[in-house]
DNA sequence: GTCTATACCCTGATAGAC
DNA sequence: GTCTATCAGGGTATAGAC
């Protein structure tokens, strides 16, 4: 592992816990035994940090939302897909979606253009799977815009809950994920 | 409306925006056109005023918390109230909600443990719900936690998206969000 | 590549004149 | 109740010795 790699993985732990603004540059040098100064020699500035972070997972996102959409599917299918990377996501890297969700107003200049260009992206790509499901009858709700933020709004703080419930096994998890959101939790009344 | 108010109101504004920590206490003053040093002849730290947004919305979950246990009606109907009051607070209050989301980990001493203290319980009383509705065979889904946790980050997002389609009526919104969250969207199958 | 020293600015908060 | 002046500390980042 690289020196930047192991920058980078400490801010993961410290923005995470504190929030990129309360961190400084000397707090995050002192967990790795370093002068402030020396982090310069790695990395440009804090937020390029937070960039490598934060578009990292942005950049996953959007590459997995391409392979669904190649598919050629039907949109339940491509449903659980998206319900499945989220999952992967939350488990294996669950700093970084927690820093992409309080922390990317801190991008600055082009790194917040993308940022937000990706979300949208990804955004509208959702939006379209649950579209097509309309439209062939497969989602019985019709309300679009309700669909699509419940279920990202779900997927996105997923990791708030993991930490609490890590003895979960990746496959229930991603089962009983896409069961409420998808069948909802009432008896047929 | 008093001195006080004003500073928590432009407060609430700009906390929303920009984050409890990147908003200064001279940012603040500028924009009621004061000094500021003038502001803390009406509060005492800039923390007091976080915690007058944070706590007054976590009181208010406590209270109607408590009005909806105290009706003896049925889960689905208690769980319609929830969502009801937290569709309520997202229209009336959404900087608050906003703020008490992302911000709350920097409330400090007594402040931080109320909070803490008001959300477990908060919590709690929705998972009893949730137990209440499996064991009458309201509620079919068996996962209790995943159930507790997809319903509540909805509702706690829900201001992240109502400001983009603020055009919905508040009964619309109550009734769409009420029908995904409790019955699904998915067709029979 | 790490250090010390430091530049330069911003932070929350207080003292005391008016 | 608002102001000016100021404190003590902390922020990101750079210069230059080793």
């Amino acid at each position: 592992m690289t020196r930047k790699q192991e920058i980078i993985d400490t801010a993961k732990t410290l923005f995470r816990q504190r929030g990129y603004k309360s961190v400084s540059m000397r707090d995050l040098a002192k967990v790795i035994d370093f002068k402030a100064a020396s982090l310069y020699n790695h990395i440009s500035s804090k937020e390029e940090i937070l960039a490598d972070i934060v578009l990292d997972v942005a950049r996953y996102f959007t590459r997995e939302m391409t392979i669904i959409k190649s598919l050629n599917v039907d949109a339940k299918t491509q449903l659980e897909g998206v319900i499945n990377h989220h999952v992967d996501l939350t488990i294996n890297n669950p700093e970084a979606i927690a820093i992409l969700n309080n922390d990317w107003m801190h991008l600055e200049g082009k790194h917040l253009e993308d940022f937000k260009m990706m979300r949208n992206t990804y955004e509208n790509d959702l939006r379209g799977i649950i579209i097509q499901g309309i439209e062939h009858k497969e989602i019985t709700s019709q309300n679009i815009d309700i669909i699509l933020f419940s279920i990202l709004s779900t997927l996105r703080t997923l990791h708030l809950w993991y930490r609490k419930r890590s003895d979960l096994s990746e496959n229930t998890l991603k089962k009983d994920i896409t069961e409420i959101l998808l069948k909802g939790i009432l008896a047929k009344s």
